[in-house]
DNA sequence: TTGAAAGCGCTAACAC
DNA sequence: GTGTTAGCGCTTTCAA
């Protein structure tokens, strides 16, 4: 009753009584062998329950097949963020004409010495492009020990980490939009960030302090909304309590922007009347709502891109630069 | 010049003047190393631009640490049919108590034997489920071939496969929701379907089918939408345009359901008062329709539990036999 | 602390 | 057609 673990192809040649070089033929489908001896491999093979062993195989095999996107983020958020889809099919773009195939790796912040870290060391894939990190995810700690070639979508928020990125400037997007804001009059101006353990965030908040700051103007109407949904309105809710003479506010994204509408519009205010929003993304969404939502283009599938093509140097042994794109205010009727 | 291809530990060794044991315990962070090795070969590490061969690595190591869904849709339909967001979340809900991670392998249909049947070939996952499976994508083939574990969620097109599955019992739905219409007295009842090429298109009209069959009613108002946004709503047009007096409408998923509402308002119809609708799937565009729409529940998240514990089961090597679930109608506001 | 050597399971010449 | 023989690149005893 020995456990007799996994059974290998030696196994499977010993019990069909022929070579591991003919067992293997017959199960990589080689035509130059006797109808016998596959009849017999296969049997042997379905009684033993043989598996193929694909580690024994790709090392023998070689050639990269796939390049990971990682994304430290519950599926949930992945799912309803029109900026993740967008990224992963500007990457499904850029890897169009390779044999690549992209993988979508989610899993929740924070969990990098979990489940994913272990996968990332695994070396499944050939190369990563890592999305929507955080402060404390570790992954480019993970990835920077396995010399996994890898950049990152978004400036890493650790000094440390030394692999390239590439960015929009954020901080210049959200002067735009405040910018904007104050050209049309706007007198008190609050904002909705993103998270503040993300660079996006963090960028974005600063280039709205600037301009307020540099017209004088007071910077402390600041409330998180977190990416999602549900945290802007909640964030608009309480901007509004603070400020009931709020006339305009700037929100990190427009999946925000559009539920911060919502919101407003339940309480009454009109948009732009009373208050003024800018987004940020330009997602589809902007263009849906109604009123149509002002908002910085963030050039989604164009980064995906220069990521990819980034990626692609790395992997071929070259070195790559980080890559900082610029981006412009799309006017529409919110603001 | 010599392209002296990628580096080895071998190479490292050499370079740093060390044997391959210790470099290898360098590169995995083992306390048992002079400094003064571990300096030489970290140093070597960094001038060859050496990365470990995972492959040759998980050799040696063992032990699976993931599994795959793949879907063999575009990334655009992955993202926006909610069924997959929930399938998602349903496996990866399942996998919570054990230390797999999951990835998401996107692919158009038919693409099997380019970049999504290497990739699976390459096993670099430890299991499979595959959703959203087609008539003519081989991928059972594949993963017959390679021998890799795999459930499908949705009973294969073809009966040749011969990996378990777990299924919904389609036929039977689509049957409670044309007996729900019959009954509230639909004299002219068409359906909008799902591909053709999909077991859970071809169940679904079939049900619809046989109770009109027994009904003695006419089965010829028969559209396909394709699981989309768009081809739900042209398909309702044609419907229209083929049979005015159409006062009820079984559409194969909610998505399509929510678009052929929307087209049937533009078309001056009022749901339920002229057209009865009711979709498939139970997703929570069901709920946030207006009206809010009578549906066949899809046990999405049981499902993908329920393929889950078949992978797991096969991946220890046990067998496993499909599964087919039940389920019910949701009567709501729209028929 | 280090090196030599023995595999991990598989594929691919190369001979027969 | 089929078996023999080398490795693929790495980790890991086992001695030294």
């Amino acid at each position: 009753m020995a456990a007799k673990s996994v059974p290998t192809l030696e196994d499977v040649a010993t019990r069909a009584g022929v070579s591991r070089a003919t067992a293997s033929r017959v199960i990589n489908a080689d035509p130059r062998v006797r109808e016998a001896a596959r009849v017999a491999v296969q049997a042997a093979v379905d009684a033993l329950g043989y598996r193929p062993n694909r580690a024994a195989r790709s090392l023998v095999k070689r050639g990269p097949d796939s390049i990971a996107v990682v994304v430290p983020e519950s599926d949930e958020r992945v799912f309803s963020d029109p900026f993740f889809s967008g990224t992963l099919r500007g990457v499904t773009q850029a890897l169009a004409s390779t044999p690549l195939q992209v993988v979508l790796v989610m899993g929740e912040a924070g969990d990098d010495d979990g489940r994913m870290g272990r996968y990332l060391r695994g070396g499944h894939t050939d190369g990563a492009i890592v999305v929507s990190h955080h402060q404390d995810d570790n992954l480019w700690r993970v990835l920077e020990q396995t010399q996994l070639p890898s950049v990152f979508l978004g400036r890493p928020y650790s000094e440390q980490a030394t692999m390239p990125y590439v960015d929009v400037d954020n901080a210049a997007g959200a002067r735009l939009a405040t910018e904007h804001l104050l050209a049309r009059g706007c007198r008190t101006i609050g904002t909705i960030t993103g998270p503040p353990d993300m660079s996006a965030g963090r960028d974005r908040l600063r280039g709205w302090e600037e301009v307020l700051r540099e017209a004088g103007r007071p910077t402390d109407l600041v409330e998180s909304g977190d990416f999602t949904a549900a945290g802007g309105a909640a964030a608009m809710h309480r901007l509004l309590e603070r400020s009931p003479d709020l006339d305009g506010v700037f929100v990190a994204s427009d999946l925000m922007a559009v539920s911060a509408i919502g919101e407003l519009s339940t309480l009454g205010r009109e948009v732009p009347g009373d208050v003024a929003v800018v987004g940020y993304d330009d997602s589809p969404a902007a263009t849906l709502s109604r009123p149509g939502l002002t908002t910085v283009v963030n050039p989604v599938s164009q980064m995906a891109g220069r990521a990819v093509a980034l990626l692609l140097r790395l992997m071929a042994g070259e070195d790559a630069e980080p890559e900082v794109l610029s981006t412009r205010l799309v006017v529409r009727e919110s603001a």
